[in-house]
DNA sequence: CCTGTGATGGCAGAAACTGACATCACGGAG
DNA sequence: CTCCGTGATGTCAGTTTCTGCCATCACAGG
């Protein structure tokens, strides 16, 4: 392999990013970015399945650091604390790319587009999925593995989010971990239970 | 308003439906479901922002019933069991339409088309957000409000799967309620911390 | 009778995607 | 060394989604 420029998909990548922050997401062309990056459109979608996907370069990586951390977890450990380490150690590296600029203009894109925000979602509802799996590989039964994914998902997505709109970014693992506690505090039901019992 | 045939949306739902279910969603053209409703693909496009959006007739309701149940619940109710009470209710209305064949024929389009679930997912997120504005309407604090809200809509998820996975249908709201007993469990941690204290 | 309004139609076009086929350097088999 | 399979890319035509702009035309109110 050395008949074409190396790295074809991350050249797509960056270029897909450069033109997203001159012109805007909506107002570039997918081949626009296949001609910066030296290629055609067709060929960039070889690469990604759509437009959108460009944006979620990576994502793969993200799954695999949280199914690792779910395999590293003790052996008796509560889901629910299987579940925190997991987008603890989705957290650090989140943090450690040391891409913050990207974070940030990535950010932007992905609320500010509808379009986009619906693949976020979906992706997350595959990595709930998967951590679902993760969870029942430990003999975690049904429904809990689906609801303690789910439920450390919304926490992680609060966060995250949280993080971001900090001015000082700070440790995205506290953020993370003191969604987890507001979780915790909010579904425990008082002692003695609401009025339809 | 006599010019016209009558309900032009509600034709073109139906129109959409009977086809999907007929060809399938994916060979399915707007200019399919326009010609059988007896008008154009431009007006399909007056109607509904796209093609999925014809599936989500009616989610508007949905939110309504969702934040009166809000409303209605009494002043002192914690912020989870007011979220329960919400989502029974969006429970007992999607029960109540007694279009369970409608709902299933929707269903098994949602979940095969990863395009449609994305914008299922959307949706959800977009309920969440009121759900969370109406909690944050009764003083509840963030993160406090966004979590049980997200929470909740997980838990009515996982409630509203099983049930239209159960061969006999039976109470959804009960399925709804027993996602929370179980999201309750599984979020609250065992009275000494997990290692990491 | 006249006119504004609102829902619709017609049409052209951008942009996202897809399928089928061509190209062409590289690398191995002979 | 030559030949051929392979794989990433290019080319091109075509479908589908979705938008902008303007025309139409019955109905309602003045």
């Amino acid at each position: 392999m050395g008949r074409w420029e190396p790295d074809a998909r991350g050249r797509l990548v960056k270029a897909a990013m450069e033109l997203f922050e001159e012109r805007g997401y909506a107002r570039t062309t997918v081949a626009d970015i296949a001609e910066r990056a030296g290629l055609t459109e067709r060929t960039f979608f070889r690469h990604f399945a759509d437009k959108r996907e460009v944006l979620f370069s990576g994502s793969e990586d993200l799954e695999a650091v949280i199914l690792a951390a779910v395999a590293q977890a003790p052996d008796g450990a509560a889901p629910f604390d299987v579940v925190l380490a997991a987008m603890e150690a989705a957290g650090a590296m989140i943090q450690e790319r040391r891409a913050m600029p990207f974070v940030r203009a990535r950010w932007a894109i992905v609320t500010e587009h509808a379009e986009v925000r619906e693949r976020e979602l979906i992706k997350m509802a595959s990595l709930g999925a998967a951590l679902t799996a993760a969870l029942r590989a430990r003999r975690v039964p049904e429904p809990a593995a689906s609801l303690a994914a789910a439920a450390g998902i919304a926490a992680f997505t609060v966060g995250f989010e949280r993080w971001v709109a900090a001015k000082r970014p700070g440790d995205l693992a506290a953020h993370v971990r003191a969604a987890f506690d507001a979780l915790e505090a909010v579904t425990s039901r008082a002692p003695a239970r609401a009025p339809r019992a």
